[in-house]
DNA sequence: TGTACATCAGTGAACGCGCGTTCACTGATGTAC
DNA sequence: TGTACATCAGTGAACGCGCGTTCACTGATGTAC
């Protein structure tokens, strides 16, 4: 049995090849999508034989698997160091649209287009539901002082169909208005960033950063 | 040179086959995919064999680019289609429900993950001015009464900026409120239907129709 | 320290596959006199 | 109406490619005595 507190050389040396092949998965998914990865192609980067990443990668599925694991822990992680750095909606807006930026395509292999068939492991739903957990928290203080008039029926209909429909929450402590807020930002942020790396708003003019920051303010009298 | 008001049997006959094509493109579409679109398989499913595609599509970036132009054209004409019936907001954003959610993969090709490299033709991004056009149209009407201190500081700067950078109305008359209002429903009802769409919301419990009717009347007093 | 053995990273050959695409050709359909 | 020709849809063979994946094997690294 290991000591779990050391790690041998080979381990590390593993785990460093590891990395290294993501890296290069990321590299090609940035310059062609994640539908051209492709494992010989990786291996040759390297310089070394395709059956090689057999080591590493039980198979193609099995990469692509861990790479949108690995994408939806570092969004969880930013949600988390956002908001310890700077509490509240704001700070985790700019985190995503950070982690957005830094790399597009990573944000649409967990925000983008689905493969029909496929189904996520049950694992990544769960950091799902930690990133949906962050922002929970963020929302779950009272909107900002707001003519009572700006929502219309539909924010009482739907407050009252969420509170029926919660179990999304994981038991979260949100009250009704802060589910619905949790669910804008959401939704208006996404919207606002998939278009934006989408590149629907190139060529027209004005700077996305600033239809951004609209919209995160739109949400602070909801 | 023939005569433009009637066609030969030729022409049909070849019209109707290039339609069977593209219908079978889009069940494959629909089954795995746009990246697992394949020629061989298209023909294999018509009973030919695949070279006799290249009568009808120059190849298989050919076959894409229709689609992708033909799917703009049919949320082009759903809409103009929808002002005429039903002018204002409301019948737009139905429509653009409706669209999307009579085939998802449809609305994913055009407003879903790009790939990295691609630039759509021309005329294809002169049917996107169309849909905004329409959009625009729907936005130039006043907001409804509402309490100006609904939107905050970020929507007259929004509203400057607009007003700087207004080239790719393409000359419409629609005041910069009327811009504004255009890309937040624009944005919000695209974060609510791709994120819909891409199956995000499965297993939170709760009708994302409503979601898409609170956001629609979020509008109204933008 | 040295020897015997186990572990394991990586190779090269091979399999089977489906892809896009080209080419020369067949046979049916349409056209012109 | 009949014949000669042109058009053109579709075929089958072939090319070259890259893919994921398996398998038996080599050689280096680590372990136990």
């Amino acid at each position: 049995m290991a000591d779990p507190r050391t790690t041998t050389p080979r381990e590390r040396y593993r785990s460093q090849v590891r990395a290294e092949i993501k890296e290069r998965a990321w590299e090609q998914i940035a310059a062609a999508g994640a539908s051209a990865l492709s494992l010989n192609g990786i291996a040759k980067q390297m310089g070394m034989s395709g059956p090689a990443l057999y080591r590493y990668f039980a198979g193609r599925d099995d990469l692509i698997t861990e790479l949108v694991r690995d994408a939806y822990r570092s969004l969880a992680d930013a949600f988390a160091a956002a908001a310890r750095a700077e509490p509240g909606l704001p700070g985790l807006a700019h985190a995503l649209r950070h982690w957005a930026l830094e790399d597009p395509q990573r944000y649409f292999l967990v925000y983008g287009t689905p493969v029909p068939g496929y189904r996520a492991p049950d694992d990544i739903t769960g950091i799902a539901r930690e990133i949906m957990a962050t922002l929970l928290d963020a929302c779950a203080e009272p909107a900002a002082a707001a003519p009572g008039a700006c929502s219309g029926p539909a924010g009482p209909a739907l407050d009252e169909h969420l509170a029926a429909h919660r179990e999304w929450t994981g038991g979260h402590p949100a009250p009704e208005a802060g589910l619905r807020r949790a669910l804008a930002v959401w939704t208006r942020l996404h919207g606002v960033l998939s278009l934006e790396l989408a590149g629907h708003f190139t060529g027209m003019g004005f700077d996305p950063a600033l239809l951004f920051a609209a919209e995160l303010e739109s949400v602070r009298t909801l």
